[in-house]
Parts: C-alpha cells; structure tokens; sequence
RNA sequence: GGGAGUAUAGCUCAGCUGGUUAGAGCGCCUGCCUUACAAGCAGGAGGUCACAGGUUCGAGCCCUGUUACUCCCACCA
C-alpha cells in the first residue's frame, strides 16, 4: 500500500499504466483451450488518417467490451490494424507532390508507390499511437494492414475464386465517375445532394421539316452524345413522330426518335434526349434500341467528341452550349429545378455518369445468404432496426464495381493477351497466356476497390486463407462494433463474404452506434472546422473521462452531441474515486482484503447495494447497454459509496474500527473492477495503490452477484435511519441552521433496534448532539422541532427558533399531502380489476406503499396530537 | 416515391421487456471551507413526457392519426 498523491493526474498516470499493462502483455490473446475465445476486429481506421471523435466512440466501445470479457475469463481478442484507404491515401500524397510541382505520372508507377509506403511509414504510427492514449486494450502483437502480404494473399485468393465462380466480370457498364479523383466508383461511394439547378427546354427539328421536338434536360452539355430521342409509346402526342429522326443541333446530326416505356408521360415535355454514355437509364434504352454510344465527357470531366467544345470543362461547357442554343434559337424555355446530384464520397466533387469498362462482382447470388443469416437471425444487429435497413439494401444490391483507375491499392491480377484476347486470371503472377501461352501479355493497371481488402478483414487478419491455429480458434469472431454509417460499405460486404469464404458469418452480433455531432447538432468535419481533437480532450481532461463522456448520455444507434463541459463533469468524477480511493488508503491499516465476520447495519446496507449494482451492470453490458450500466455504477460511487458510506464509516473509523476498514477496502475494490472497462487507467492505478491479491485489475475477475452479501431486511431497516437522517437535514435547511449547531434529538420509534444501533450516524449525519430512541413520546414538546417519517416521530428542541403555529401548519401540509397519496393507493387497491389482474408483486407493492402511507399518517397524527 | 429516427426540466440527454412521487449532467436559488474531494457537501426550485384519439386494472413507454425536425434509400430526364 502506498500513500496517495493528492492531485489526480491522469496524463502522467495514463501513461505508466499502460507502458505497465503492455510491459506484461495482458493485451495478448492466447488459444487458451480451457477458455472461450471472445474476438473483435477493430474497424480498421486509414493508415494515415488522425483519431477523430468517431473513433474514440467506436474505440471506446469495443475496449469497453474487450476489457469486460477479459475480466470475464474469456481469452479475449481485440485484434487492431489499419487500412491503406486507397483513393484517401493517393489523393494525400498526390496533392504532396502538386505542392513540388510533380504529378503521378511524372515519378511513374512504380516510384509514386514508393512515395506512398514512405508517406504510410511516416503517418502509419501516429493513429497507432492515439489509439493507445486512449487506452485501447488491443494485441499489438497480432497488429495487421490491409496491404500486408497475408491480406494480399487473401485478396488475391477471393478474387480467382469468384472469378472462376464467375462471380467476378469485366464488363462496360455506366458507373460512377470522379473527375476529381479520376477514378470509377461503386454506387455505395456516391453520396447524392440536392441542389437547385434548371430545367433546359431545347428544341430538337424534325429532319423533315415537319415541324421539332421539345426535349428538357438538367445536363444540356450531355447534348453533345445524345445518340437518340424517346418517347412514351402510349403518348398520342408523340406517335406521329416514332420513327422519324431529328437533327441534333450545334451537332448537326440525324439522330432517331424512339418509343420506350421508360419515358414518363407527365414528365417535362414527355420527350427524351438520350445520351446512352452519361446516363445509366438512357444506357439501357440505347441498348433496347441499339442506339450509338457517344462518349462525349471524358475522365477529367472535360469535353471529347465534341466539335468546337472539345477540351473544355464540362460545366464551361454547360455554358457555353446553352449560349449557343439561345444564340441559335434552340432554347425554347428555361426552368428552376431542384435535382439530386451524385457527388463523390471522399472530395465531394460532382460524379459523372459514364459508360466504362470495368470489374463487377455479380452480388445477388451472394446476397443470398448475406440474407439468410440476418433474416434468420444467425447474426443480429443491436438495435435491432439497423437490420431493416441492411436487408433493404441487400435486397435490391445492384452489381459492386470493384475496379479503381488509382495506383495505390491491390493491383488486379489479370493479364491481357496481345495475341489472342485472352484474359489470364491467377493467383501467381502470369508470364504467359494462359490460353496460347504467348508471353505478349500486360496486366491490368487498375487496383481493387479498398472495400474489397475490408470485406476479407474478420479472417484475412487471422491468416486466411491459411489454415491457423488463430483461424481456428477465434474465428467466426463476436462482435463488430460500427458506426450505421458505413453498414453497406463493409458490414454488408464481411458478411456476404465470410459466407461465400468460410461458410460461416463473420460474427454474431453487429453493434451499431450513432455519430457524434457538435453541439449545433452539425456533423463534425475539417472543412467547417467544428471537430474536437480527442487527443487534446484527452490531454486536458484524462482520457478515462473522455470515454466515460462518450459512453454515457446517449441511446444505442443514436447520435450524440459533444459537449466540452460534459468531460469536464467526467474528469470531476474520476476525481470523486481519487479522492474517495485516497480516504480509504489514509484510513486504512488493515492490508488484507476480506471481509469481516461481523457485519454492522451500514455494511450490510451498501453490501446489499452492491450485489444489486453487480447483477445489473451485468446484465446491461450482456445487453450491450453500455450507456446504462456505467450510468449505474457512476450513481453508486458517488451516491451510494461516497456520499453515504464513506461519512458512515468515519465515526467508527475513529474509533479504531478494522472491521469498516476491511469493508470499505472490499467494496472499493469491487467498485474499481466494475468500473474498470470503462475508466480502465485511474482503476489500475488505484488498484496498485491498495492491498490487493492479483497482479493488475486489468486480468481480475470481473465482480458475480452472491446471494449471500445481500441482506434486504438490514438494508430497508438502515434505509429507514437514511430517511430519518435526510428529513432532520431538510428540516433544518428550511430553518436555516447550520450544522454546527448541533441539537438533542428524541425519536419515537418501534424500530428501535435499527434506530439504537444507528446512533452514531444520526449524530454525524443529522447533527446530534445526543439522542434518546424510546417508545413514548416526551411529555412536553414545547420548544421542539418535529420531523415526521413513515418510521419515526422526532424531537429536537430548537426553542427560540420554533414557532408552535408554523410548526401546525406545516405538519397538516404534510398531513394533508400523505392522505392524498393513501387516497389514490387505496382506491387503486379496492379496484377489484386491479388486484385480479395485475401481477402479484406489483399488487404487493402497491399494499406496502399503502402500509408506509399509514403508518406516516399516523405519525404525523400523532405529532400534531402532541403539538397541543 | 419508399423506409427509418427523434420530440421528456432553462440547455444536452437517460428512462432497459408498460407497474412508485418521471431521473442525470450543466445552469439556477439557499446554506456550508463538516479533518477524501470547493473539480466538494447539504437543502431546494423547475416537467399537462409534441398534439389528438385508442388499447389496458395501469401508458413517457404499446396501437392509430396529426404536426415539426433529422437521416437513409430510390433517382422523372
């Protein structure tokens, strides 16, 4: 035991504790036969990325867990690694070089790569090290990257098998494109933005002369592909023109007039341009009706295949063509309209819509299953809804576009033949064609979609495909804990693959939590410069109060918003254990933890309390209601153990008591283990610091509730003196003497035993100077304060300050509030549907809360009896 | 167009399967440096649980509708 120092502080503690914890590797998770494997894959966070507040949140709740599982006896893994985030990373180490006046291109592939691995070296450890300041409790040992040789080995693997499955396609498609990030990307990476823009109205002529059609468009710059007109074909307006064709102004092309039912009737003029390269719809009806396709906008978002616009901006485009138009008398009206435009998840950049050869995964035969399991119930989300919104998406999953024009990522591993055409898929790096083994063959330049690396990360990181002991032993792994936001970028995609690969899900559980906003309810981001640096919160105010901020206050799924203050409130309370921790140590000369064979009523009270506090905390974490069980064991530590217990124990501890102490210490050394997942570094300091039997709070066994340390009938018998004690203080609040002042006190009890032998804590805690418990009331009471409870009658003379009428009157106020509350129990105990219907123990309770009423009532009677 | 969420004290939010007098933090008022803690202690004020119906012995919680705000999906050019 040592003595502890008086101020807290975190930052210094924070970091001894944990060089400790890692110094015994108590993080690392062995394949412990006679133990059950409890796993967590941390959402990999980008290599070079900083810890946000999300992070912390996400963090925070898996340590949560990790740490309780642990105590639990489970060989718990928390297996941590980072992501290389390839359009992230590229765009960060591309705007580097833009700042030397270098581009990609000018280094060449193989030397740009080199930049990146020199830029992930130099960036890669600081999330790392953020990721300890908080007290993440993950095996370093077993740290992965999504670009590792065993993830690439992974890659490579899932790759040929659904290629040869023919789950894996090339094909030209119309996908999403960034002309900022010059790349294609899956629907999932498109976030769509209403914005206000218009509605063009353009005149196309009929190349007979008969007359024109009135097309409208958002996108008067696509005018440039458009390769076809349609029409609906049950519009009699239009059905004198089908089969015609029309000249495409400015372009001065014949260009023919389709029906097709896609075209909506109601819709602007029911007359469509088609523009089958830049519009996903306008692609499928040029297919229907074998319209040419016109690439007409080109990876940089400029202009191709367009005359005397070529080379020019797309939206400088979109000028120019309507000045044209107008110039030319073809813009026959122009309209405000609010559409939706599709931007690019990662620069925000407006995504064009183009026809391009790409890599598909064909996803309906693997969202079968991805179904099955979550409709079955084989994996559950918490809550419960987030599932919903799972399933309706992989109901209606389109095919995921899996090929990324980018350098940094996992390069494709196809070969094309020059001779023969032929594709060489495998999973050795080809020399030769497969099919006529000539050696002119060059590989795909493009790299996989990061999310594809993601998808394999629940047993790639485990050493699939490979057969380990690790992969074995902690696969399928427990509980991914994520945010809703990235449910179809990679909670969708591990468990379509964790079936199609290890036919078995990934996990059991999806945990799901909100997003944390500002205090405007905003979402936090760079650009509008409303984020909060975790690692200064946790600089300022211990990083056990950071997570105790973040874990409490807020409902699972949830969005919360962060609150500066609200840390503040949780570094007090990290003090109040200090504190409380540094009382007990001072106290304390006992060095051994077990408890006394003779129990006193307030030990047996907070005893009590603390088996209840027990079974429910764990119940709630079993429930992943995190949120509540910390909420719980903060309102016993500061209520039930500080505020009560701790001033309850100092009369005796002067006395010279060892028994209180040997209580005191045990249920500290409870509350620390229960407290520990969440506030893990002042738990273990605090742990060190007093006698203890284990080697760290960090491997204790997390508290079991035991029967036999809860006493309910001491425990309502001493709540009745708490409830003695709180009326005497509120009493003597209202007459505003101060407790220094201290008075005799005469109680009037027949629960004297508990009245007698809690003494001692009236005269601490109700400032007494002496009492005298007796069955009969005094014979004179002039001069007295009475202060009424459902179980005493109490007398304190006050003399000068007591006002015999007021003193009435107040009693008859609360007379008068008591038979209220016994008139509304006894009418619902006479409501004969109440009693027959309502559970036994709440009819039970109903009648007791009557029985306090009355003896209240008769009390309060009495005393006013006596008042004369 | 489809789906989801939220609405509880001045502010931010809890309230777990319907069962006391609806809670916390911050803020506010009163009194205390009571030998662990003023980052504290004691006492207190403050809520028709968005609105309207319904189910039930009993509703903040369940059902229906309304209003307001938020989000996701779809993408009529």
């Amino acid at each position: 035991m040592r003595e502890l120092p008086k101020v807290y502080d975190p930052r210094e503690v924070e970091k001894k504790i944990y060089k400790m914890w890692t110094d015994n590797r108590y993080f690392h998770a062995e394949r412990d036969p006679d133990k059950k494997p409890f796993t967590i894959v941390i959402p990999p966070p980008n290599v070079t990325g900083q810890l946000h507040l999300g992070h912390a949140f996400d963090e925070t709740i898996q340590d949560v867990l990790i740490r309780y599982k642990r105590m639990k006896g489970f060989s718990a893994l928390w297996l941590p690694g980072y992501d290389h985030a390839g359009i992230a990373t590229q765009i960060k180490v591309e705007e580097k070089l833009r700042e030397e006046g270098k581009t990609r291109f000018d280094l060449g592939r193989e030397k740009f790569l080199d930049e990146v691995w020199a830029w992930k070296e130099k960036y890669g450890n600081r999330i790392v090290e953020q990721l300890k300041t908080l007290g993440s409790s993950c095996d370093w040992e077993r740290q992965r990257f999504t670009m590792d040789e065993g993830c690439s080995k992974a890659v490579r693997e899932v790759f040929c098998s659904l290629y040869e499955k023919g789950l894996i396609y090339k094909g030209k498609r119309i996908i999403n494109w960034c002309p900022h990030c010059t790349t294609a990307l899956s629907d999932a990476e498109v976030e769509y933005q209403e914005k206000p823009g218009h509605l063009w109205h353009i005149r196309y002529p009929l190349s007979d002369g008969s007359g024109d059609v009135v097309v409208a468009t958002t996108r008067p710059e696509t005018m440039l592909g458009d390769t076809g007109v349609a029409v609906n074909p049950n519009d009699d307006r239009y059905r004198d023109i089908v089969g015609k064709t029309c000249i495409l102004p400015l372009v001065n092309k014949e260009i023919p007039i389709v029906a097709d039912e896609y075209v909506d009737m109601e819709f602007g003029t029911g007359c469509v341009k088609m523009t089958p390269c830049h519009d996903p719809n306008d692609f499928e009806v040029g297919l229907r009706h074998n319209l040419e396709q016109v690439l007409v906008i080109d990876g940089d978002g400029k202009i191709i295949n367009g005359g005397k616009y070529n080379g020019m901006d797309r939206y400088e485009a979109r000028e120019a063509i309507v000045r044209d138009l107008q110039e030319q008398g073809y813009l026959v009206k122009v309209e405000d309209h609010i559409h939706n435009v599709g931007t690019c998840y990662r620069c925000h950049s407006d995504v064009e819509p183009l026809a391009s050869d790409q890599w598909f995964v064909k996803m309906e035969p693997l969202a079968r299953e991805a179904i099955r399991v979550v409709e079955d119930g084989t994996i559950k989300f918490v809550p419960e809804r987030f599932a919903k919104i799972y399933l309706n998406w992989m109901h209606s999953v389109r095919d995921w576009c899996i090929s990324r024009q980018l350098w940094w990522g996992h390069q494709i591993p196809a070969w094309y033949c020059a001779d023969c055409g032929h594709v060489t898929v495998s999973r050795e790096d080809a020399t030769e064609c497969e099919h006529c083994h000539s050696k002119n063959i060059e590989r795909d330049p493009d790299v996989l979609d990061t999310w594809f690396s993601s998808a394999l990360w629940p047993f790639s990181t485990l050493g699939w495909p490979d057969k380990t002991p690790d992969l074995e032993y902690f696969y399928p792994t427990d509980v991914l804990v994520t945010g809703y936001d990235i449910i179809f970028f990679w909670v969708a995609r591990m468990i379509f693959s964790g079936m199609e690969h290890m036919k078995k899900e990934p996990f059991h559980t999806v945990l799901i939590h909100g997003l944390i906003r500002d205090p405007q309810g905003k979402k936090m981001s760079k650009s509008a410069g409303n984020g909060v640096d975790p690692i200064e919160m946790i600089d300022k105010y211990g990083a056990d109060a950071l997570r105790f901020n973040i874990i409490t206050g807020n409902s699972p799924g949830n969005d919360m918003r962060f609150y500066v203050e609200r840390c503040e409130a949780m570094r007090n309370f990290a003090n109040k254990i200090w504190n409380a921790s540094r009382f007990v140590v001072m106290n304390l000369t006992v060095t051994e933890n077990s408890l006394p064979e003779k129990l006193e009523l307030p030990d047996k009270w907070v005893l009590s309390k603390l088996q209840a506090l027990i079974r429910e905390v764990t119940d709630n974490i079993e429930k992943y209601e995190l949120g509540i069980a910390a909420q719980k064991i903060y309102d016993f530590i500061w209520d039930t153990y500080c505020d009560w217990y701790i001033e309850l124990t100092k009369p005796r501890l002067q006395e010279g008591d060892t028994d209180v102490q040997h209580v005191l210490l045990y249920v500290l050394t409870e509350i620390l283990k229960l407290l520990h997942p969440f506030m893990p570094f002042i738990t273990e300091e605090i742990y060190q610091a007093i006698p203890h039997s284990g080697k760290a709070l960090i491997i204790e066994n997390y508290p079991e509730y035991n029967p036999s340390l809860s006493f309910p009938e001491d425990d309502s018998a001493f709540e009745a003196v708490m409830e003695a004690i709180k009326a005497i203080r509120s009493r003597r609040s209202e007459m505003n003497v101060p407790p220094s002042r201290k008075a005799s006190l005469i109680i009037v009890t027949n629960m004297a035993d508990a009245f007698t032998s809690g003494e001692a804590y009236l005269k601490k805690l109700a400032y007494a100077s002496e009492i005298s418990v007796s069955s009969s009331v005094p014979e004179n009471t002039d001069g007295m304060v009475s202060v009424v409870t459902q179980s005493a009658r109490m007398y304190m003379p006050m003399n000068e300050l007591v006002d015999i009428e007021k003193e009435r009157q107040r009693i008859e106020k609360e007379l008068q509030k008591a038979q209220g509350q016994l008139q509304a129990q006894e009418k619902k105990l006479a409501n004969q549907a109440f009693i027959s219907r309502a559970p036994e123990a709440v009819v039970a309770a109903e009648r007791e809360k009557a029985e306090k009423a009355r003896a209240l009532i008769e009390n309060l009677q009495d005393t006013l009896k006596n008042l004369g």
